[in-house]
DNA sequence: TCCATCACTTGACACAGTGTAAATTGACAG
DNA sequence: CTGTCAATTTACACTGTGTCAAGTGATGGA
């Protein structure tokens, strides 16, 4: 019934990852991993070179498990652009959360660690793709705002759904989950779009 | 014509200030901040109990030398709701790039410092306070959109007034700081103000 | 059966940065 | 002259990352 036992590396990752979810990102040390993974605190090096490139490593791993790239995709089926941008509000903004521990360590890192920075902005560049083909749809149906290019609609877009925002509204601001969803897309909608 | 030679400890606060300022608020030691202030390390801790008090207090000389309160203050002037909405965008947006380097600072040490963090927490329940009083404004004058209730609409001023916006659009997307201002009054607009 | 290799362990250590402690110096005030 | 105060020097404890070297134990091939 079990899985079979998954190797070294692999048990170092979901070992970090629930660390990192535990304690929402913040203080997880080499030896805690190490400790939860069941190997020495050495053992980590044998597999990554440093504490950022393991917790970059993580991230990557999560992508993996949590099927980002699949998860995006219906976004791809929507046939208006409004929809499309809805879709992507939904699918991005519900994918936050599961993500938000490993992306707030990497987040902390990014100003002493060059790989940390690296791959947090690899991974914007990941979600910018997505709001740019959001945008780009509006475009398409000559729905979006005259009030902006669509380099600028792009970057509101970027800043309205980054894990800063979604951070504000429901940890400081305490809102839900479904409201952070619904109001969002409200507010894209409002700034963005402009019926044809 | 020179100043008379400022005490010891505010000597040490604009050293600290200088030094934020000059790397952007990322890996200041206290042996810099020291060396900066031309006291010996030990020396910092006969006036300030941690590195976080020693930031938290720099950024509170600094409120005192820039003058916040005082420039917020135009703000209250407006006589119609979004004349004030605009003025206070005006007046907190200018004055972000001028105390980044401290917010920054402080940000980074959130996580791991409680003193900070409550500094931190201090310093956005100010920003709040000037957003829910913008947001009332428009409430007076029967402009505030009835798609949100007061506290949201503040909500949603809040996180597009954070730091962590002006961050995004001026430093990742590469907005000017006019740029940024002018585009935040429109969205701020779009999304808040309705006509009477 | 011996040997090599691989993955991992153990234990020790270097380094950076924060914070503490104790003894000392120099200046100024009563 | 003496006490006090600010600051200095030197030394050290602690935490966490990353390195190094020697050792162990299982596996698999000649």
């Amino acid at each position: 019934m079990s899985s079979p036992e998954p190797d070294t590396r692999t048990r170092i990752l979901q070992a970090a990852w629930a660390l990192l979810e535990q304690s929402d990102g913040q203080g997880v040390r080499m030896s805690d991993i190490a400790k939860a993974a069941g190997v020495s605190r050495q053992a980590l090096y044998l597999h990554f070179p440093t504490r950022a490139e393991l917790l970059v490593e993580t991230t990557r791993y999560l992508d993996v498990v949590k099927n980002v790239d699949d998860r995006l995709a219906p976004t791809r089926g929507a046939t208006r652009g409004v929809d499309r941008l809805d879709a992507y509000i939904e699918a991005w903004g519900n994918y936050i959360p599961e993500i938000y521990a490993g992306a707030k360590a990497l987040m902390a890192m990014q100003d002493t660690d060059e790989a940390a920075a690296l791959a947090w902005a690899d991974r914007m560049r990941g979600v910018r793709e997505g709001c740019a083909a959001a945008v780009a749809a509006l475009v398409q149906d000559g729905t979006l705002t005259p009030d902006h290019s669509e380099t600028e609609a792009t970057d509101i877009l970027c800043v309205l759904l980054s894990v800063r925002a979604w951070e504000q509204f429901t940890r400081d601001c305490g809102w839900t989950q479904q409201r952070y969803i619904d109001t969002t897309k409200h507010l894209a909608r409002k700034v963005l779009f402009a019926a044809a």
